[in-house]
DNA sequence: GTGAAAGCGCTAACAG
DNA sequence: CTGTTAGCGCTTTCAC
């Protein structure tokens, strides 16, 4: 029924049709009672612009697009992506932005949502969740020319911009934690190995060993691909060399991990202390606290967003690499709090 | 650099800006020929339209936006929704369709996105998550006439187009399956009293009481919220009732029941039986088997796309309604499974 | 401070 | 079967 446009809305406003647009793009010059006087007519008229003619016009969609590569299938089996999607939406509304979501299915997915990303006058810009290596998707929207930047560290990252954690640090902190409480036959649970977070956190997995003096021990290195039945399957792998303590590079994977190592009549922390990563909701997944690292998922979102914007904004050179701070979150799961109820008593 | 428009395309392809358009569109009475050198014009350039302009041409962008409403503050605790989104997402690669989702985290972004969506030019349609009955979006966007679909039965919902679960049939389903396998005393753990899916599952389970001649004992009605903790705190409450079976209206909620339940040293399915809704991926949630009613929530996407894109491209009236099959899937959780197993060795 | 006018890049009659 | 032409509804110089 309202099929308004600018112009019906500059005649009863007595205006041209530009000083309507003025007013509602908050342009300056424009008199405060013309102002007045053509609010109030928008205003009873409920007119809002078209998005398309100005879009075509200002060159600008004000959309975003989420790009979810093949490789992460774990979109609904790890609430990580969720909670994600949420600090992107909330980064969106909070700049009046408008978000799209592009999950890669498969390769014919790929084949078809290539070509309707990259064109031009639909999005302003791209945020590419980084997939395994195989996935040359990266590559290819980039050579599309759209302003993007990639969610996690991508390999190689020159010429890219990036928003990541401080993975290794995490890991590092993680680790360390565990060596201070006093642990000896500290395992570790990998992600993917393909992807630079798990590589990250090994590493930081490792340095800790080192600075302690330690080396690390094969043995004590479980393969886990982020899936919650790749955690209770290497664990099973682990228990035989006889860890005291567990690094899992995912909390998702922690719960497969428990679960193991209570089925083999293990108690945790008392026999097996462990610590997680991410920090995500577990509900009831366990009855076990969890300590863990936890990642500012919902403002990694947000941040992502706004760096986004910046590039849109100011152009993608120089690349911009923004990497965010984690945190230990001290529960039951890894035995130091009892531990410290101990030296309290002493 | 490829800033290149229709009318670039033409000239190189020697023809005009109408042709090149109407083989980008697949219309016919363009010669083979002529198609083919265009085709390979487009190939070889690596052109792709521009979205904003051909929007605002053809009155069609080719999005829709799945909005979901504040009181679905579960988007990222239950599995539920990412697995929803997934399937429109789906839908919308099938149908070359950009898929925008619309996240009101609360009122404030409710004010703001509201124009954003009704502003015409920017979605084609509209999916809108039913929410309780306080929440006035769907009033307000169905208001702004926007082709919409309802995921879920509104209440009321007299002219307006929804898709739905049998959510009755499903829930009679589920208990009478109880019934039949031999328990007595059939609790049920129900969602937020506020939304229709709830209160229709609980008059499923009403129904197959009723048909087994046995009244519906208040006592032994639980009120969750489909939350998992809700589930939890529902069973304690449950639990001096001496129920010897659980419907619960939603597999989280179970998860949580399951965890009552066995803190309460009882045994599953021994003690007492459950079975839940949704057949969503619980991991290890639970070690247990869950018995429960499978939604199509896959398909529930896909449908709801293909019921908005009629609505769209057919307009609103009639108003359609389409109501898909649910499934009961026997696992361990109800003890069916023995009971068959004890039969056949007798 | 305001209006006129020229596009933005495409689709879709309408001729031919 | 193909080209010409008129918009789609807005933003944005450029005069005044």
């Amino acid at each position: 029924m309202q099929e308004l446009t600018l112009e019906d809305i500059a005649k009863q406003a007595g205006v041209s049709r530009s000083t309507v647009s003025r007013v509602i793009n908050g342009h300056p010059n424009v008199s405060p009672e013309v102002r007045k006087r053509v609010l109030k007519v928008i205003q009873t008229t409920g007119f809002h612009p078209n998005a398309a003619a100005r879009s075509l016009a200002s060159q600008r969609t004000n959309m975003i697009g989420l790009v979810l590569p093949r490789s992460v299938s774990s979109f609904f089996t790890d609430p990580y992506f969720p909670i994600l999607a949420q600090g992107i939406a909330f980064g969106c509304n909070n700049h009046n932005l408008t978000f799209s979501l592009f999950l890669v299915g498969n390769k014919e997915d790929e084949e078809k949502i290539t070509p309707r990303i990259s064109r031009r006058g639909l999005l302003d810009g791209l945020l590419i969740q980084v997939g395994s290596p195989g996935d040359e998707l990266i590559e290819r929207l980039s050579k599309a020319s759209i302003p993007s930047v990639i969610l996690g560290r991508p390999s190689p990252a020159e010429g890219i911009s990036y928003i990541d954690v401080d993975n290794v640090q995490a890991a590092f902190m993680a680790t360390r934690h565990l060596i201070n409480t006093g642990y000896q036959r500290i395992a570790t649970i990998t992600g993917s190995r393909d992807s630079t977070a798990s590589l990250d956190r090994l590493e930081g997995y490792t340095r800790a060993l080192h600075q302690a003096n330690r080396g690390v021990d094969p043995a004590l290195v479980g393969d886990g691909d982020f899936t919650e039945v790749s955690g209770y399957t290497a664990m099973k792998a682990l228990l035989p060399a006889e860890p005291d303590a567990v690094f899992s590079a995912s909390d998702i994977m922690a719960v497969g991990a428990i679960r193991a190592i209570q089925e083999a009549g293990l108690r945790i922390p008392q026999d097996i202390a462990i610590v997680g990563f991410d920090d995500v909701p577990l509900g009831a997944r366990s009855t076990l606290q969890l300590t863990t690292i936890r990642q500012p998922i919902l403002k990694f979102g947000i941040k992502a967003v706004e760096l986004l914007l910046d590039v849109i904004e100011n152009g993608a050179k120089p690349t911009r690499r923004l990497i965010l701070d984690t945190e230990l979150v001290i529960r039951d799961s890894c035995g130091a709090r009892k531990l410290e109820a101990v030296s309290v008593e002493r």
